[in-house]
DNA sequence: ATGACAGAAGTGGTCTGACCACTTGCCCGG
DNA sequence: CCGGGCAAGTGGTCAGACCACTTCTGTCAT
């Protein structure tokens, strides 16, 4: 979540409400100083105070009554999970991701095949683009998910893929994508849409493995270079 | 989420931006138009266009660049895990955990099945004991996932388990859990372990599988006993 | 023809100051 | 004591201005 891209500023005064939160002791239910004062403190404008605290809101971490005040909210979201290395989460992903493969294609949902279709289209047409070739590659795999019929299985696929987009794994990967890459990881999503709508469970599973597998390896290189 | 409290006011902008997304058949990567032209459309000022935004890129849906402009998100966060009914988690559990304990199992690590029979052994003694069975039960899962050595993997079951640990969830859950439920599954417990033991991985599995949809079918009962 | 650089245009980020809508607390009257 | 009205405080929104960054285009040099 660091590194190459600058933080949103929204996020930095957010980080400064979270800190007031912390150390002045304060619980779900408590209330924060007004706008206009917290505005003050951080020496910032209160449209630019108000996104942070709509940021923290969406979270869950705050809660805004109008006319009333800023109040810590009761249920923080489910953090983020950081700190893994690439290969735990290349690994992780194989494992995980070839089992729900394995369920998408057991279900056979005409509507999540017609769902990859598309995406695997505009794949098609953004191989020379990198950043759109990355999003809709996550956008691919929980389409997969999707096909399970279970949101929380498409939630968990869009959480490991987050991790993916890590500007360290980013960056690193960016040795190892470009046209070429994506013209066989365009092929490999084929075969997994294809075992899917055939309803081949075996095929699937061993689909999506061949593809993340195949992933890491190219991966592997990569870092091979980038060690070099 | 609705009902008793009033929309927040951006979440009403942030609803037309999405419904333009989709009516115009928007893929992650694509651009929407610029703050100026969209707070023009929507009749808003931009810091309240740019509320809503912040609210959408918080949880993913959208990606703010600096200069640039905003794009359709690549994936949309976990916005609701709470939303997930038991029986999806139930599901996301038997078929996530269904291929961790496959791996484990490839991994055949003594460490990790040394760590699951101490709390085997542990939970042995607590059957008369929820919450202490509870806990152990989700320490057990946690160790079949340690056996991948793979901390993703490990950090994940952890996470479905929380849910696991709801208070709705935790509600229903005590019609079915006792003494004698708890002894069944720490039979199903001592299976996966020997088939981990035993490298074998189409029974660990098959054990991992059965063990949950057991869960499930004795859940399935509880709930019926509840909707009564 | 190609690549590099500079400038313009467009984009998001932020501010100030004003006003509006809502909530809460206090005071007064019945 | 209870209800209503008002004032003060709070969040919600706006307009207009300016700043920082990105992208695109045009020009010049090789």
């Amino acid at each position: 979540m660091q590194g190459d891209k600058p933080r949103r500023p929204y996020r930095v005064i957010a980080d400064q409400i979270l800190d007031l939160v912390a150390d002045n002791g304060l619980a779900p239910g408590d209330r924060l100083p007004a706008e206009r004062d917290l505005a003050e403190r951080f020496g910032v404008s209160r449209p630019s105070l108000r996104e942070a605290l709509i940021a923290l809101e969406v979270e869950g971490r705050l809660e805004i009554r109008m006319g009333s005040g800023i109040y810590v909210g009761a249920c923080p979201r489910a953090g983020a999970i950081e700190g893994e290395s690439p290969f735990e989460v290349l690994q992780a992903r194989a494992i995980v991701e070839s089992a729900i493969a394995e369920e998408a294609a057991r279900r056979c949902d005409p509507k999540a095949v017609a769902a990859m279709d598309r995406i695997l289209s505009r794949m098609a047409e953004a191989t020379g683009d990198p950043a759109r070739s990355l999003d809709l590659d996550g956008a691919f795999h929980i389409a997969v998910a999707m096909g399970t019929g279970n949101g929380l299985l498409a939630d968990m696929t869009a959480d490991i893929y987050r991790l993916r987009l890590s500007p360290f794994f980013s960056r690193l990967a960016a040795h190892f994508e470009g046209p070429g890459t994506w013209r066989l990881a365009l092929a490999e999503h084929g075969a997994i849409r294809d075992a899917i709508a055939a309803g081949d469970t075996g095929a699937a599973r061993e689909a999506m493995r061949h593809h993340l597998t195949e992933s890491q390896r190219r991966f592997c290189g990569a870092f091979a270079a980038d060690a070099a």
